[in-house]
RNA sequence: GCCCCUGUGGCGAAAUGGUAGACGCGGCAGACUCAAAAUCUGUUGCCCGCGAGGGCGUGUUGGUUCGAGUCCGACCAGGGGCACCA
């Protein structure tokens, strides 16, 4: 018995593609062109199986679409500015450039092994700048445009390390590394005017049909539209006012409190003169800016004392406070609270003891003794206790306040979204420099284009804390373009986003002069299929959406959506290991005992099992790619990872399934390699004579073929695997004794080596030649299915007595009504249940099912 | 707090409203072997029964239907997202 020797054979045919260049292309007007492209990775250090499963799903696309006859562009390249580099520059005194390039160097050489179709010469890393100098020209013009600018916004700030930290760096409200208390901070940063797209954004996700719906309503829900009113309180005894948004000016009526953002200028004006103010604040401030930590946080109030009149009357006085839940970034940084028809509005009030009056009663309840008590009503009705609103519903009233309020002059319907500017500046070194320069007599001037790139100086230390560009002797002096005195550079650099929201545009011309060659960007794209987490959901899609909206106004080109189909990959998970310690182990860390409880390998030591987890460096519950592809190959992983869950949800990767997937390979290999026949020539015809086996087997080949072709359009991988299997499991118990059994097994195993070539194309290209034939497989087209062989004489028909199956039937495809009842009702099963009466009902759905009511 | 998703054998999972558990992992039994590994064969949802067979089963609970894993309602459990990680 022979085994499949992986390690050359991969090896052989992987040289033997790239001698051939089979996978680079161009631009070709003859053939329609197919962009497949999965979502780059951060070069973070080494692959793990975990990495490569969405790389394996756009391969199999990239080679199967190649073999449907489509000119495929499959490109691959790195986002390699962001913050690992700079954390490893701190940990271990390496230079972000020079670890950066070293995992780019060795995950290249993974993927390479994996024996990924990629057109390599197409490769991309946006830290060089040759790429990102493309960035900064497009900024100026987003600048031009009207499209880029600068404000001040909040962020989280780490007062020890001097530096803004992400949300997902602010643990219980102390920075990560420092355990400082966090505080919000206002700082002056570079913006990109997505809302200026929010409309069309939002409309334009209608025609993204391709997309997971989830997605779509993410997106939907990002950019947030609300429908609402704009309008002013005055405040009793002083000139000015509060001016609210509200999408509830409805519930006006029922209105107990004002409330401002810990942000809002009164707030502060109040601070400077009120230390307690000052003081709640400041604890506000401790919260940071993430949304979901403000929301689930206790609802907290301080009374300012002020008074807010309403809008309708001149009598009614109500408390201002200011409230921890209030964001400032969304509508005017004010509201008024209505308890009952707002949960947090009522939570809120029941602190503070403020007043609960329902304005909306539920349309089956009764209005005169609806109360409110621990849950807010947010559903339909009409209006109660509201004056000249009572009686009508919900969105008439809606109407009525905004014309009465537009009536005084006191506010307006407005449209607001929760989708705010994107903020793009960031205070590190490892990222894009913003093309400006800060001059005393100028103002902020942009760098003309002729001195384009702004290049990241080298020589930088990460020894203090801060931005090493602003730490930096010389970087950022320079003479101010302007006016020649002298000047200081932006040292704020871009959000990695940016890189990654044109890259597929760079990949269509990758060495072109320009940021990309036009025919080539409208040869190629946009993206026919895009494969990448659902974690990217929204940012990356969101803002690469809008890159090309703003590209488009620039003159670059005239397209708006870059991505046609979109499909979001599940993760890989392990279990994880703990010691005693809570010291998290990697699995080949860990083995189990002769008890069969899971113990570490040195030492013998007792190891808790933790829940399966998506893979991560953090836990260690990796699984190498290295330890697979050199024990079982590239085609064993790919394998796997395509088979044993469908393709959207998680996969749970465990050795005995990585095990199953190699034992499988190896029968393959035998069963074409060791036939118990010998196979007929390739283009040998049907011998006249089949026994009923082969017959049934050449019927699956040709089914396997339709099953298989159509779940790899519809990206049901794992199911695409269990059909081949099926097929290779009936086609190798085929008597090879019986007539034109030879003949069967040689288009069985034509299919199979065919079928599987995409997943597993290093076997597939070996066993192609052992079937004789010469052209590499990889430039061979699909297999096609004879229809007439898909479509069976006979159907078997599930028989049921109210709704329980009693037993089958066996019937010619079609047959006529009368005869599949009479067939159902002599059953003995049926007969028996029925006792002699004639059933009530017969339900028949044709060549399916045969329902008997008795 | 708000929004969203998912619950099917010991495990990963299949199943246009129509034979629940395809395909695989694991287990059990057997063949080959001095033995082991590898490979092959059989078996494997649970319960009752010697058997033929019967009953029960898709998180819980109601409903729609000749028929519900699938559709609708309520609930329970787990997970994800919420703007400087990428």
């Amino acid at each position: 018995m022979s085994r499949y020797n992986v390690r050359d054979n991969e090896e052989h045919w992987r040289r033997a593609w790239a001698e051939r260049r089979a996978f680079a292309v161009t631009e070709d007007p003859a053939k329609p062109k197919y962009y497949v492209l999965e979502m780059f990775p951060y070069p973070s250090g080494r692959l793990h199986v975990g990495h490569v499963r969405n790389y394996t799903m756009g391969d199999v696309l990239a080679r199967y679409k190649r073999a449907r006859g489509f000119n495929v562009l499959h490109p691959m390249g790195w986002d390699a500015f962001g913050l690992p580099a700079e954390n490893a520059a701190i940990a271990s005194n390496v230079h972000p450039r020079d670890w950066t390039y070293e995992n780019i160097a060795v995950m290249g050489e993974q993927l390479r092994r994996m024996g990924i179709a990629y057109d390599w010469d197409r490769e991309i890393a946006t830290c060089h700048p040759e790429y990102y100098r493309h960035e900064q020209k497009m900024f100026l013009d987003f600048l031009r445009a009207g499209l880029a600018y600068r404000k001040e916004s909040w962020v989280n700030w780490d007062p020890v390390e001097n530096t803004v930290l992400a949300n997902e760096q602010v643990i219980d409200g102390r920075g990560w590394r420092s355990g400082a208390p966090v505080e919000r901070r206002r700082l002056s940063q570079w913006f990109f005017k997505i809302t200026e797209f929010a409309d069309d954004l939002l409309n334009a996700i209608k025609t993204l049909d391709r997309w997971p719906e989830r997605v779509r309503l993410m997106q939907e829900n990002w950019i947030g539209r609300s429908e609402g009113a704009r309008f002013r309180f005055r405040l009793s005894g002083r000139p000015d006012g509060i001016e609210v948004y509200s999408t509830r000016p409805d519930t006006l009526f029922g209105a107990s409190f004002v409330a401002v953002s810990p942000n809002h200028p009164l707030a502060e004006e109040l601070a400077r003169r009120d230390p307690k103010a000052a003081a709640f604040i400041q604890e506000c401030n401790r919260l940071g800016t993430s949304e979901a930590v403000i929301e689930a946080a206790e609802k907290l109030g301080f009374d300012t004392g002020l008074k807010a009149v309403h809008p309708f009357d001149d009598g009614w006085e109500l408390p201002v406070y200011i409230a921890n839940f209030v964001l400032m970034e969304y509508g005017t940084g004010a509201i008024f609270g209505c308890p009952a028809h707002d949960q947090r509005d009522l939570d809120f009030a029941r602190k503070y003891g403020l007043p609960v009056v329902p304005v909306v009663a539920p349309p089956d309840g009764d209005a005169a003794t609806f109360a409110v008590a621990d849950e807010a009503y947010t559903g339909p009705g009409r209006m109660i206790n509201s004056r000249f609103l009572d009686g009508l519903d919900v969105p008439d009233a809606k109407r009525r306040v905004v014309g009465e309020l537009e009536r005084l002059d006191a506010g307006t319907g407005e449209v607001q979204y929760r989708l705010r500017d994107w903020g793009v500046s960031r205070q590190r070194y490892w990222g894009c420099p913003i093309p400006i320069v800060h001059c005393e007599a100028c103002g902020i001037v942009p760098v003309p284009e002729a001195d384009l790139p702004v290049r990241l100086p080298d020589d930088v230390t990460f020894d203090k804390p801060g931005n090493p560009l602003d730490h930096h002797p010389t970087w950022k002096h320079v003479a101010c373009p302007g006016c020649g005195a002298p000047a200081r550079r932006e040292t704020d650099t871009f959000d990695t986003f940016v890189e990654s929201s044109w890259y597929f545009l760079r990949y269509c011309s990758a060495r072109d002069p320009a940021a990309f060659d036009r025919k080539a960007v409208d040869y190629w794209m946009p993206v026919d299929q895009y494969i990448g987490g659902v974690e990217h959901a929204v940012l990356h899609l969101l803002y690469s959406r809008f890159f090309l909206r703003a590209l488009s106004r620039c003159g670059y080109l005239d397209m708006a959506e870059p991505f046609a189909g979109l499909f979001t990959q599940g993760m890989v998970c392990h279990e994880t290991y703990q010691d005693g310690d809570g010291r998290w182990l990697f699995p080949e860390e860990v083995c189990r005992g002769e008890d069969g409880a899971v113990v570490t390998i040195e030492g013998r030591r007792p190891v808790a099992v933790g829940r399966s987890e998506k893979m991560s460096k953090s836990k260690k519950n990796v699984v190498g790619l290295e330890a697979i592809v050199d024990s079982y190959g590239a085609d064993t992983a790919r394998l796997f990872l395509l088979s044993d869950s469908p393709p959207e949800r998680d996969l749970e990767w465990t050795d005995g399934g990585a095990e199953g997937v190699w034992r499988f390979i190896n029968r393959v290999w035998r069963l074409v390699t060791e036939s118990p026949v010998a196979l007929p020539a390739a283009e040998a015809p049907r011998p006249a004579v089949l026994d009923a086996d082969a017959e049934a087997a050449l019927r699956l080949v040709h089914k396997t073929i339709r099953w298989v072709t159509e779940d790899l359009e519809g990206f049901r991988f794992n199911k695409a695997v269990a059909r081949i299997r099926e097929m290779v499991n009936a086609v190798a118990e085929l008597d090879p004794r019986g007539a034109g059994a030879g003949w069967v097994l040689r288009q069985g195993c034509e299919a199979t080596v065919r079928l599987l070539a995409p997943m597993t194309p290093h076997l597939s290209e070996a066993l192609w030649k052992e079937l004789g034939h010469a052209p590499l497989l990889v430039d061979s087209p699909w297999p096609a299915a004879d229809e007439s062989l898909l479509v069976d004489d006979t159907v078997t028909l599930a028989v049921q007595v109210n709704g329980k199956l009693r037993g089958t039937v066996e019937l010619p495809r079609d047959a006529e009504r009368g005869l599949v009842e009479r067939a159902a009702l002599a059953l003995p099963a049926v007969s028996r249940l029925a006792e002699g009466r004639p059933p009530r009902k017969v339900v028949v759905v044709p060549n399916r099912i045969v329902n008997v009511v008795v």
